[in-house]
DNA sequence: TGACAACATGAGTGGAGACTCATATTTTGC
DNA sequence: GCAAAATATGAGTCTCCACTCATGTTGTCA
């Protein structure tokens, strides 16, 4: 279902030949037990699930953290591509809806996609490498924009907000799916233009 | 800020004077330490922040999961307090938009909050302790969708829905202040009558 | 006030998981 | 084929944490 993870070659020279195998194995692995346990999942599970002695994950990513920052860049690049794929035909709207539903619907299959989000928000450091992925979402949003259909104050900070939001909320409350569209049903309300423009409270 | 915890006697005969004086401070101290540093902060932390040996904390809850739902319920009736004084008086809309609110922003200073709402999700058995904050949601959205001010197919579920995903988000994302506003608004803004009826992509 | 039950103490146990390192194996350039 | 360098192995270390228990202390009630 999804393509293999890159073999991104580290930083020096050329890897031997096992070794770019097991670094693929090994990041293949880490996708499916992180995706299905979160990123509490142990380190050995990964190494097993690869077939690969523990010391052998640990010299390709020396730390724990460095395993899951690879997998989360591998994620973050198919979900941008994902959204370049909608953002070039059919209603500017309907794209930008749909992005958001599946985002949220493969957030409830995969535990991945809440934490890349959930790191989103707080790596804001100009020039980071989450920022691909804000763009492809920020061209969704212009485009719709300027077709008249998302209200123009909405900028995609919210969008995004409301992103992991609806992702993190879908993992830690095992929403049903109709449960889920409506959910969704309302937020995508409160984006579009002919909604109300009145003022939250104390405001 | 907060009353100190009920003292509530367990199962048995009356506690011993130190024995409900102790009681009490662990409440305290575990409510401090859990809402600072979330469900994962140690037991030992909370012991010494209480000024009691480990083995007390134990004596008196057995377990620490047992620890985390006697806050949960202490927090639960809080919360559903706070509801019920906003619903009896003010204008219906505006008691249900300063709940979610609040909510949200206790959320970013306390993550308890956060804790008890993915809690909330998941123990739907009927009759379960988590219903008071349900019911009391219930009658202030209720109360607002009789004022036509909220659009009437909406339930409880997505409710509590997009309140643990907000909240969820909040913490997760740590949201500016400006971006709280903004976000809770588009929200709001999904739940007002006067708001659009379309459909998601592929209904 | 004494005696006993209730309670408090905190060093200790067990288990889990991140990370290391001495040793064995494989690849590669010659 | 053959070193030498790169890599793989996995038992072992270290740290953290939930939970226990033998021993000491305190409240209560007659």
């Amino acid at each position: 279902m999804t393509p293999p993870p890159s073999s991104d070659a580290p930083g020096g020279r050329p890897l031997r030949a096992d070794a770019r195998r097991n670094r693929i194995r090994i990041l293949t692995a880490a996708e499916a037990v992180f995706a299905e346990k979160g990123p509490d999942a142990s380190t050995e599970e990964v190494a097993a699930r690869a077939g690969v002695a523990i010391g052998t994950v640990f010299r390709h990513f020396p730390t724990k953290d460095d395993l899951l920052a690879a997998i989360m860049k591998d994620l973050r690049q198919r979900l941008a591509e994902q959204a370049d794929q909608l953002s070039e035909n059919g209603d500017p709207a309907t794209a930008l809806f749909t992005f958001f539903t599946s985002l949220v619907e493969q957030a409830a299959a995969t535990r991945t996609v809440v934490d890349l989000l959930a790191r989103t928000g707080n790596e804001i450091e100009p020039g980071g490498p989450i920022r691909e992925l804000e763009q492809a979402l920020s061209r969704l949003l212009i485009r719709a924009q300027q077709a008249g259909a998302i209200r123009p104050q909405i900028r995609v900070t919210e969008v995004i907000a409301l992103l992991t939001a609806a992702c993190q909320g879908v993992l830690s409350g095992a929403w049903s799916e109709d449960l889920r569209h409506r959910t969704l049903e309302i937020i995508f309300n409160g984006m579009r233009v002919n909604s109300a423009t009145h003022n939250t409270p104390q405001d």
